[in-house]
DNA sequence: TAGATTGTTAATCGATTAACAATC
DNA sequence: TAGATTGTTAATCGATTAACAATC
């Protein structure tokens, strides 16, 4: 342990942990890794060897106690909590994101959206989501304790909106915006488009 | 050349390609590798090493001309085209694709969503866009030509939609179903409840 | 105890980067 | 020509995997 973990193991926790959830779903009570790997499409060593970025969660000769482990990761991920977000942007893409009620279930609140467009403003594009003036997004922020901010503004507008949220505090920014972003916080970003090109890279490679 | 291409070169490719999509913008017409790589925070190496494996596309001791790399790069993502999409799934994620413009400015079209719920069938969710019923899938796919399946119903429909998809001549598959989907073609996963967990992991992480 | 499966080490594999000859 | 920057090779780095001792 101590030792550095290799950016790919975040997204395979993940992976483990929804699988998890499965498992305890379908009543199973004990997991090996070669069973985890099989349904996860990795190789067993792999996820112990990942695991034990972590510790030590098995019992050897029988495996992982579904339940335990499930709440062991989630207690990595940061699951226990519930985390308040703002969605900045109320165009197709912040009011999807303020409808997906997945979200909700999942721990993940949102607890306000702003936009700078006078005809949006004082809109309800969810229930209980009044789109609000992005000139009170600070404010907004430290009042409510929002630690997630969701980036879903035109891509120009993308890095200012981030230098914003990360100076009144926000903790993490989900972007949706097609450019890089700059900032000190961590990032994650999911780009549409972007994933269409990766897509049709794929299609005509093959095709050859 | 005729070397394996790394997985990750395709998404860099895509970086690339929209890198100098602003270039053009702002009138630029020749770039280096090492201009390139400032401001996709990337290293000027990796960026000629990624090229290479598709060709000579720069004048040594000059650089690259802007567009012809553009168009380059274009050809080999497979952007000339008009790519048809159908859309699985009329909830809050299916609707936001189908009203999302930006995608068919970048030559992505929606020619059909489909949903099973009979209280959506009918209904025009973006303009010109009505709903039709699932059942008709697959006649719909192979009358339209259409190229791409979007999937956005919930997990447990995923799979099977795909497989659907997949035997009608689908040629590759956007998937935004929280689900590994396994079939021949080309997938992309976007997951947005996996990315805020691979975010408060970091957040997590980064507050011991 | 015998069989199974973990946790961990060491070997392998793949991707990135530095360095430099080629050449504009 | 001299300076700049490519394309490519070889070295480095990091991630995955096989193998196995530890142990349930």
């Amino acid at each position: 342990m101590a030792e550095k973990i290799p950016k790919p193991v975040s997204k395979r926790l993940v992976s483990y942990y929804m699988c998890l959830e499965r498992l305890i779903d379908e009543g199973v009570e004990v997991v090996s890794s070669e069973e985890l790997a099989k349904r996860l499409d990795l190789k067993a060593s792999q996820i112990r060897k990942d695991l034990s970025y972590f510790g030590e969660f098995g019992k050897r000769g029988v495996g992982y106690n579904v339940e335990h482990l499930y709440n062991a990761i989630g207690e990595i991920l940061g699951v226990k909590k519930e985390w308040k977000l703002v969605v900045v942007g109320a165009g197709n893409i912040g009011r999807a994101i303020a409808n997906y009620a997945v979200m909700r279930e999942k721990g993940f609140r949102i607890v306000g959206i702003f936009d700078n467009d006078p005809s949006k403003i004082g809109k309800e594009v969810a229930p209980g989501l009044i789109v609000k003036d992005v000139s009170d997004l600070e404010r907004f922020v430290r009042e409510e304790g929002a630690e997630i901010g969701v980036i879903a503004v035109p891509a120009d507008h993308a890095q200012g909106v981030a230098e914003r949220l990360e100076k009144c505090g926000i903790l993490g920014i989900l972007n949706f915006a097609p450019v890089k972003i700059k900032v000190s916080v961590p990032v994650e970003n999911i780009d549409i488009t972007a994933a269409l090109r990766v897509l049709t890279f794929e299609i005509v490679r093959r095709s050859r």
